[in-house]
DNA sequence: AAAACGGGGGC
DNA sequence: GCCCCAGTTTT
């Protein structure tokens, strides 16, 4: 991977991406950037289409915005509010015991930290890292399946495994590109770069692209 | 029936 | 690294 050569590639699919929806978390963000509501949310996302997320993120805030008011909320009245997100009892079970421990262990506060936030039961390195970015605002790169199967793609990484992937990004990628790819490459992963049958024909980074004419993930 | 949906944890 | 998790919609 060569810094200037993944710099264009953003670049091109920045420019191609139009008026693309940008993903559930980018949108929400948007309307309350509360780092909270962004971790609840992301929570809310795994698995899950971002339509149904959107909607079941909605409800849920219409009742509680806060660890102590979903608190508040039984298991069962938070699964009711997500329908149908699926995964009911892992989530609500997730979402109050992440809750618990921001009361407990940090003040109610989400921290701005990733050691601390991988801490929280129910967070992985890419909820923390969209979080970082997301919430927080900060350089972090966030690595889900989008980016992770587009950057493996365009061949400038050959690992199965997400954190090399990122420590890959992290060491050619610009910085001022780190909380925005995972946005971009989400809303080209969903409409060109498809885990199978990728739209090469219509896509603007076929010069730069070492799989081209891939049916498959990688 | 099977795949897909912005993973995470436990071993 | 591998396996398990567990719900709904779409094909």
């Amino acid at each position: 991977m060569d810094n200037r050569r993944i710099s264009r590639v953003i670049g091109l699919i920045e420019a191609s991406l139009g008026d693309t929806e940008p993903p559930v978390v980018d949108r929400l963000k948007e309307r309350d950037p509360d780092p909270f509501l962004i971790l609840i949310a992301t929570l809310l996302s795994l698995r899950t289409k971002d339509e149904v997320t959107e909607k079941a993120a909605e409800r849920l805030f219409s009742l509680a915005k806060t660890p102590e008011g979903i608190l508040a909320l039984t298991e069962e009245e938070i699964s009711r509010a997500i329908y149908p997100v699926g995964f009911y009892r892992h989530k609500a079970a997730t979402i109050r015991a992440v809750c618990r421990h921001l009361r407990e262990r940090f003040d109610g506060r989400v921290p701005a930290d990733m050691e601390k936030l991988l801490s929280l039961p129910g967070v992985g390195r890419k909820t923390a890292n969209l979080v970082l970015a997301q919430g927080f605002d900060k350089p972090a790169i966030c690595v889900d399946t989008h980016v992770h199967r587009i950057v493996n793609r365009l061949g400038y990484v050959s690992t199965r495994r997400p954190d090399e992937t990122e420590a890959a990004l992290r060491r050619h990628l610009p910085r001022r590109f780190w909380k925005v790819i995972n946005g971009l490459l989400v809303a080209f992963g969903r409409t060109v770069c498809l885990p199978v049958s990728p739209h090469c024909s219509r896509c603007p980074v076929v010069p730069l692209c070492e799989r081209v004419g891939v049916t498959r993930s990688r």
